[in-house]
RNA sequence: GCCGAGGUGGCGAAAUUGGCAGACGCACUAGCUUUAGGAGCUAGCGCCGCAAGGCUUGUGGGUUCAAGUCCCACCCUCGGCACCA
C-alpha cells in the first residue's frame, strides 16, 4: 500500500467495491438499529452537476455517514426532479426534445453523482417524469379534487410572455419570471388552483415545533401573513336612493375609525358594477379602472410613489359609529389602485391621520385629516402607533388596545361587523400551458361537464409529440395532439376531451420524499408500513431558495394526506438545514456569461473526490457560502497526502506506546469532531483533525497502528475513499 | 419602508455562560532539500515601529477589574417581503 497517494485508483476501487457489495442498499428494518431518514433536495437535470450541487450533497453525505457510524440505519436516497420549465427551456434552446434532453442529462448526472462517493441507495432512484412516478402525482391531484381542494377559475394570472405560460405568485420575482427574468403580464385564463389557503392556519401553527432555521420559519410566517382585525359594514347612500347596500372593509385598526374621512375600493370591487347607474362620473371611473387593469403587478407597486384615484361621485358612505349616534356623517368613496382587490374585503376605510398611505392620498386630493388617536402631530405626518383615543365618542380616553376590543363588541351587538382574520397567502395556481409536465387528469364532457379521470385509468401518459413548443395563444402544446385530447367520458362513456394543461413541477416535488420509502410500488404511492418505517424525514438538506416554494407546498401535501388518513404525521421534514451559495472567485454569482463557473469534474480529476468533498466542508460555515478560493483546496490536498503517508507506513510498531498528550488529544478530537458534525460545523471538525495530525507527526516514533487506524476512522465521513 | 443574517489580518475563517483576539488553512518571506519544480521540510507572518513600546474585531458612546462577546445610537453589506389596510 505504501507509495504516493493515487486518488484516482483508490476512489474507483472503493466505489466499485461498494457497488458490488451493495452496502448502501438500505433495508427497511435492521435489528437493533434505529432508522434515520436523511434527504437532500433532489436536483433537476440541468445538464451537469454544478459545484453548488456538490456543496449541497457532499457535506450532507458527511452527515449521513456520521449518522451511520453512530449506529443508525441511514436511508439516503437520490432522484431527479425531471419535469418543468428549466429543463424544457434548455431543451428547446438546443432544439432537442425535452424528454431526450432530460434523460440524457440524468445519465450524465448519475455518473457524476457516483463519482462523489456518496452513500446513496440507488435502488430507490426516482425520476418524476417516469410514468410510474407521475401516475401517483396524478393520483394526488385526484385526492385533492375529491377533498374539494381543487378548483377551476378564470382570473387574471401571471403570464410570462417568453415561457408562454402562467406562473404561480411564488414564481414571480420583482414582477419578473423566476426562470427567464422576463416581465410578467396579467392575462385572463381558465386555470386550476389548489386551495392551500384552507390550510393557512395549520401551516402557520405547525412551524413552531420544527427544527428548522429560524429565518426560514419567519419567511414562511411572513408569506402566510396572518393578520387579525375586523370587518365593518359601511352603509351606502346614493341620490334617488332606493337601493340599500353596504361596503365592507377590513381593518386591523378599528380603534382609529372615528378618524375615517373616506372609503377606498379596489378597481375590481363589485360595488362599482352594482351601483353603475348611480355613479355620476361613470366615464371617468371606467377610464380609471381600465388604466389600472393595464398595469402589471409590478407597475402597480412601482408607481407606489404617486397614488392615484377617482371619487365615485353620487355615492356616499356612512360610518356606522356616527350613524348610531344620530348625526350620520356622509363620507366620499374613492376607487384607487393602491387598494388590492384580492386582499381583505377589497376595500378600506381611509384614516389619513393614522395611516401613511391614506395620509398621502388625502393630501393629494385635499381630503380632511381627522385625528382620533392622540400622540402625534397629524398635520405633518400620519401617527401610526397605538395611543389614547380622542375625538371618538363614547370610546374617548381608552387605549387603542382596549378600544379595539370594545369597538368589536359594539359592532357585533349592532350588527355592523365582526372580528376577522386575513391571510396574505393565496391559492396555488398549478396549471401550466406547457408540454413538459404531468398531464392534469381531468376530462371535459359536453354532457357531464368537468369530470376527473378514474384512478384505474392512471397514468394519463404524456404523449411523445414532435410539436412540443409553447404557443403564444396560451394553449398547451398538448392541444395539438388529436390522439391525446380525444377520449371517452369516464361517466357517460360519450365523447370527451382531455385537459391539455400540465401541472406545475412543484406538484411533483411536493410528495417525492414519500416515494423513496417504496419507490417501485405499483398499487400505492407507497406502502403504509414502509412510510411508517422511514417518515417523517429526520434531516432535510437543500437550498434556502426553496424557503417558501417547495417547502410550503410539501408541508401542504403532507397535511392533506394526513387528513385523508394516508399519513400519521403532520409535518414532512422534522429537521432542515440550508447550504450557502458558492460564488465565483470574483465574488459574483456563477454564470456562463461571466466565465466564472467552477467545474467540479475538473477538480475531482485533479484532486480526487475526497479532497473536493473535504474542501467544501472546510471552506467556512455551511449555511454561509461565499466566493470560491482557487488555491485553498491545496491545503486539504496536502493534509490528505500526509494522512496517507502516516497511515501506510508499514514500519509502525503494533504496540502502543502510551504517550499521554497524544491520547488526550485523541479524546478531545473525537469529542470535537462528533459535536461539530452534529451541529453542521464541518469546518471546525476538520481543523481539529488537522491539529491532531500535526501533533501525531511530531511524535511519529511513538505512534501505534491503532492510533493511525483510529485517525482514519475519524476522518472517514469526510474522506470515505482513503486507504 | 418592514423582516432576517452579517461586518474580525493580504484571503477563507476560529473564538460569544464576558477572561491571553486571530486556532486551522490559503497566500507571502527566509532557509534547507531536490536534476528540476507549481513537490517536501524548517522557521517567520495582525498593524505601526530599528527598538522599547503603542494600536487593533464596521463607527461613536456606555456598563465592567476585564468587552469581538452585554447595553444605547448610527453606518455599511447580503438575503427576503413589499401599497396586505
Amino acid at each position: 500500500m505504501a507509495g504516493k497517494h493515487n486518488h484516482k485508483k483508490i476512489e474507483k476501487k472503493w466505489q466499485k467495491i461498494w457497488e458490488n457489495k451493495g452496502i448502501y442498499k438500505i433495508k427497511d428494518k435492521v435489528r437493533g438499529k434505529k432508522n434515520f431518514y436523511h434527504l437532500v433536495m433532489f436536483p433537476y437535470p440541468s445538464g451537469n452537476l454544478h459545484i453548488g450541487d456538490w456543496y449541497n450533497f457532499a457535506p450532507a453525505d458527511v452527515f449521513a455517514r456520521f449518522k451511520k457510524m453512530n449506529g443508525f440505519n441511514v436511508l439516503s436516497p437520490i432522484g431527479f426532479d425531471a419535469f418543468g420549465l428549466p429543463a424544457e427551456n434548455a431543451a428547446i434552446k438546443r432544439g432537442i426534445h425535452p424528454k431526450d434532453w432530460t434523460y440524457q442529462n440524468i445519465k450524465t448526472m448519475a455518473k457524476q453523482l457516483e463519482s462523489m462517493g456518496n452513500m446513496y441507495d440507488w435502488s430507490r432512484k426516482i425520476i418524476t417524469a417516469d410514468p410510474q412516478y407521475y401516475k401517483w402525482t396524478q393520483w394526488m391531484f385526484l385526492q385533492l379534487y375529491k377533498k374539494g381542494l381543487v378548483y377551476r377559475k378564470k382570473a387574471p394570472a401571471n403570464w410570462c410572455p417568453k415561457c408562454h405560460t402562467v406562473l404561480a405568485n411564488e414564481q414571480v420575482i420583482d414582477g419578473k419570471c423566476e426562470r427567464c427574468d422576463t416581465q410578467v403580464v396579467q392575462r385572463e385564463i381558465e386555470q386550476w388552483l389548489f386551495k392551500i389557503t384552507d390550510y393557512a392556519e395549520r401551516l402557520l401553527k405547525d412551524l413552531d415545533g420544527l427544527d428548522w432555521p429560524e429565518k426560514t420559519k419567519i419567511m414562511q410566517r411572513n408569506w402566510i401573513g396572518k393578520s387579525e382585525g375586523s370587518i365593518i359594514k359601511f352603509g351606502v347612500e346614493c341620490q334617488m336612493l332606493n337601493i340599500k347596500c353596504d361596503i365592507e372593509v377590513f381593518t386591523t385598526r378599528l380603534d382609529t375609525i372615528f378618524g375615517c374621512t373616506y372609503l377606498v375600493v379596489a378597481p375590481e370591487h363589485s360595488i362599482i358594477k352594482n351601483l353603475e347607474s348611480r355613479v355620476q362620473n361613470l366615464g371617468e371611473v371606467e377610464n380609471y379602472i381600465k388604466q389600472a387593469k393595464k398595469k402589471s403587478d409590478l407597475q402597480r407597486t412601482d408607481l407606489a410613489k404617486e397614488k392615484t384615484g377617482v371619487e365615485l361621485k353620487g355615492i356616499k358612505a356612512i360610518n356606522p359609529f356616527s350613524a348610531k349616534g344620530g348625526n350620520s356623517e356622509k363620507i366620499p368613496v374613492y376607487v384607487a389602485d393602491y387598494v388590492l382587490g384580492h386582499y381583505g374585503a377589497g376595500a378600506v376605510m381611509a384614516v389619513p391621520a393614522h395611516d401613511e398611505r391614506d395620509f398621502e392620498f388625502a393630501q393629494k386630493y385635499n381630503l380632511p385629516i381627522k385625528e382620533s388617536i392622540s400622540g402625534g402631530d397629524v398635520s405633518k405626518n400620519a401617527f401610526t402607533q397605538d395611543g389614547i383615543l380622542t375625538n371618538s365618542g363614547q370610546f374617548i380616553g381608552m387605549t387603542s388596545k382596549k378600544a379595539r376590543e370594545e369597538m368589536v363588541k359594539w359592532l357585533k351587538e349592532n350588527k355592523f361587523g365582526d372580528k376577522k382574520i386575513n391571510y396574505k397567502l393565496r391559492d396555488w395556481l398549478v396549471s401550466r400551458q406547457r408540454y413538459w409536465g404531468t398531464p392534469i387528469p381531468i376530462v371535459y364532457c359536453d354532457k357531464c361537464g368537468i369530470i376527473p379521470v378514474l384512478e384505474k385509468d392512471l397514468p394519463i401518459k404524456l404523449p411523445d409529440i414532435k410539436n412540443y413548443l409553447p404557443t403564444e395563444k396560451g394553449k398547451s402544446p398538448l392541444a395539438h395532439s388529436e390522439k391525446f385530447i380525444n377520449t371517452k367520458c369516464p361517466k357517460c362513456k360519450g365523447k370527451a376531451k382531455r385537459e391539455t394543461d400540465t401541472m406545475d413541477t412543484f406538484v411533483c416535488s411536493s410528495w417525492y420524499y414519500l416515494r423513496y420509502a417504496d419507490s417501485k410500488n405499483n398499487k400505492k404511492f407507497a406502502d403504509a408500513k414502509k412510510i411508517k418505517n422511514w417518515l417523517p424525514v429526520d434531516m432535510y438538506i437543500g437550498g434556502a431558495e426553496h424557503s417558501v416554494l417547495h417547502l410550503l407546498y410539501a408541508r401542504f401535501f403532507t397535511k392533506v394526506l394526513y387528513d385523508l388518513k394516508y399519513l400519521n404525521f403532520k409535518e414532512p421534514f422534522s429537521a432542515l438545514r440550508h447550504q450557502g451559495i458558492i460564488l465565483g472567485s470574483d465574488g459574483q454569482k456563477m454564470s456562463k456569461s461571466k466565465g466564472n463557473i467552477i467545474d467540479p469534474d475538473g477538480l475531482v480529476k485533479q484532486f480526487g473526490s475526497d479532497c473536493v468533498r473535504m474542501h467544501l466542508c472546510f471552506m467556512g460555515q455551511y449555511d454561509q457560502g461565499g466566493p470560491w478560493n482557487p488555491t485553498g483546496i491545496l491545503g486539504v490536498k496536502r493534509f490528505l497526502d500526509r494522512v496517507w503517508e502516516l497511515a501506510t507506513n508499514n514500519k509502525r510498531q503494533a504496540t502502543s506506546v502510551k504517550k499521554p498528550n497524544i491520547e488526550r488529544l485523541f479524546h478531545q478530537t473525537i469529542k470535537k469532531v462528533t459535536e461539530d458534525i452534529e451541529k453542521f460545523q464541518f469546518n471546525t471538525a476538520i481543523s481539529s483533525l488537522m491539529i491532531l495530525l500535526n501533533e501525531m507527526e511530531k511524535n511519529e516514533s511513538q505512534l501505534s497502528v491503532a492510533n493511525c487506524q483510529l485517525f482514519v476512522k475519524l476522518l472517514s465521513p469526510f474522506a470515505p475513499h482513503l486507504t
